[in-house]
DNA sequence: ATATTTAATTTTGAATTCATAATTACGTCA
DNA sequence: TGACGTAATTATGAATTCAAAATTAAATAT
């Protein structure tokens, strides 16, 4: 423990930004639901400022949907929502392979390939879970070697509202054979720092991924998540 | 008048976020002071209730700074900052170039090059403030028939930061003269249907909108706009 | 006179209060 | 019984209040 740290107190607004979002991505709250603003004011034992505070940021994040003298609601994923932010994700995380390329160091090349081997691991074990949190920190161990933090920011923002889909429990073998596969070019892009090459196959690996989702909600015959 | 039009009554902190948004983006708020929350109540005849959730907005769009227990700052613009939001919005303007360019109308194609030949006859007469404008909304018209809010919202926040620097001002007539060039190839690219090309030229016309930044700041040899 | 400590003032963060809008519950009448 | 209208309740938006932190001013000591 650092003695010397300086004694800050974040504010409270801060804190329930931080909570608030993880019940949501974490999918605590459901999508479409209406936000308790009492109940997690009582919870968190704040009053109401703060909480609305925090609401207002959500809102602009795209996380929550204010109606106006109405209240706060979960927002819901709709097929339209991501076929727009798809995309606009697709655009980020090429740049994050170009920029990635340039300014990676060997040492964080080789610890993505470690944690690549895992996930191949974790791929013939079947372990989707392990999987994923594997490839997760695939992105962003390439979006940190970017070292642009507005890049992270913006890419962060639009991968939580994704996440919450969870569509990655109804990913078919072929479609996760195919994903690995992927992966595999991905790192060889990288150990060959060949920025354009990542970055279109970045761009790539995420819209193959879109149309798991879209076949995924097609097939429900439903057209959003809730 | 739309007699129909339902009554909604903005809600207050909504409409001082437009306030505030527009006093910084237009300098009237100048970067690195200070905010006068208490004036601003005053100015506006809100409480200070309203007026902090829309600071806290601001803040996480970047266009103000929240010190803990401090107060509220109107953020700096350092060339660090825009050597990071430059990449990302030339990555979303190639996108808004691509999607333009397979969803776009004939008839937005010929408005288009309308405000084109406004701005070269601004140039020609060297009214940089009207082309300025015409420039502005050439490439908003390019992002509008990209069809897609979510990269509109993305992209117009950080134009907005960008557009704080005012170095338009400082353009020299070389690298005015290259700007009019590269949007002759928008046109072009645009009018041919050329996604990807069109993205490239965006990115391209980006990047050295960025070096005439860089060069301006260097020079004055300053490294934030305050 | 300047540096340092202490007290007064101001500002900030957050709880509380209050007016208004929205929702629910109730009562009336066909 | 069910539709409509009214009253009671609840929730929201925003002003006010209050405690704590930061800043400024004043006082003391060197």
């Amino acid at each position: 423990m650092n003695l010397s740290e300086p004694l800050v107190r974040p504010s409270l607004h801060i804190e329930l930004l931080d909570r608030l979002r993880a019940l949501i991505v974490d999918g605590s709250l459901l999508p479409g639901t209406k936000i308790p603003e009492r109940e997690l004011c009582e919870r968190y034992g704040v009053s109401r400022t703060p909480m609305r505070e925090a609401l207002k940021v959500l809102a602009v994040d795209g996380l929550v949907w204010l109606e106006p003298n109405r209240g706060a609601w979960v927002s819901k994923i709709t097929l339209e929502d991501l076929e727009e932010v798809f995309p606009v994700m697709g655009a980020l995380e090429a740049l994050s392979g170009e920029l990635a390329c340039a300014r990676i160091t060997d040492e964080e090349i080789a610890a993505i390939r470690t944690t690549h081997e895992d996930m191949i691991a974790h791929y013939a074990a079947r372990d989707l879970a392990q999987y994923f949190q594997s490839n997760q920190a695939i992105h962003e161990a390439i979006l940190s070697a970017a070292r642009n933090s507005e890049l992270t920011t913006m890419y962060r923002s639009l991968a939580a509202r994704v996440r919450r889909a969870r569509y990655l429990a109804n990913m078919t073998d072929e479609r996760w054979a195919k994903a690995v596969e992927e992966h595999e070019q991905i790192l060889s892009a990288l150990e060959k720092r060949q920025g354009d090459a990542l970055g279109q196959i970045l761009r790539q690996h995420l819209a193959s991924k879109f149309e798991t989702v879209r076949q995924w909600l097609e097939n429900d015959d439903i057209d959003e998540l809730s």
